[in-house]
DNA sequence: GCATATTATCGTATATTTGCGATATAGAAT
DNA sequence: ATTCTATATCGCAAATATACGATAATATGC
């Protein structure tokens, strides 16, 4: 069976799961390089970046939306998207906080 | 159609994207703690820190070890697992550089 | 040899992700 | 009001991920 056991382990660690999850896929990496070379772009400036549909491009930023690391303003019949300049700090301190943590070598066989 | 469009996409957003979903999920978000800890550990340690069966720890330590942040040497009927500390800095350094971009906020609507 | 301990893999079930086309929605422009 | 543009959402299909029990594989100890 497939129950997600998720809600057994730490906040802390269902937290970078869940930012990780996030970056989790190269659409949502080169929409963020995107977002972060153009400060600010509309959703359609996207799906001609990425060699993804429309559909499925505005489900990437949705995703993205949701672990909070861009917000989309509604701006007449286009919605502008960028950075979340604070979550994405926060994230990136969250994540190298973890990345960043000493791994001695152990020295007989590994 | 669920074709991956993974191939799409650079090198380098790929080497991202598969990092970050080698920790997407909590339970190996655990283990790498649980090994950073340890220092080093056998298999069955893990299965006994996590609320998971021995099959399934095995294949999130397999998803690891595919993405070459630990290692399993043979230690008898054991398995010994520790971080790839080359790896492991060397993963810390590609996702950090891409964390630590600078996201200049939009002024008008974003 | 045989039994035990440890781990990996197989088979299977279910959940989630990825992707697209079609459609709905909302605002802009005419 | 109608048309056009931009975006989100729905419905669906296929691929992947998650999880477990059962079984295989391997090494140790008797």
């Amino acid at each position: 069976m497939a129950i997600t056991k998720v809600s057994e382990f730490s906040a802390k660690e269902r937290k970078i799961a869940a930012l990780c999850k996030a970056l989790a896929h190269p659409a949502r990496i080169a929409i963020i390089n995107f977002l972060i070379k153009k400060r600010e772009c509309i959703c359609s400036d996207v799906v001609n970046e990425l060699p993804l549909s429309q559909s499925t491009v505005s489900q990437h930023l949705k995703e993205l939306k949701t672990a909070g690391l861009i917000v989309g303003d509604i701006d007449g019949p286009r919605v502008c998207y960028c950075i979340n300049q604070q979550k994405w700090n926060e994230a990136g301190a969250i994540i190298n906080q973890f990345l960043s943590q000493e791994a001695t070598q152990a020295e007989k066989p590994c």
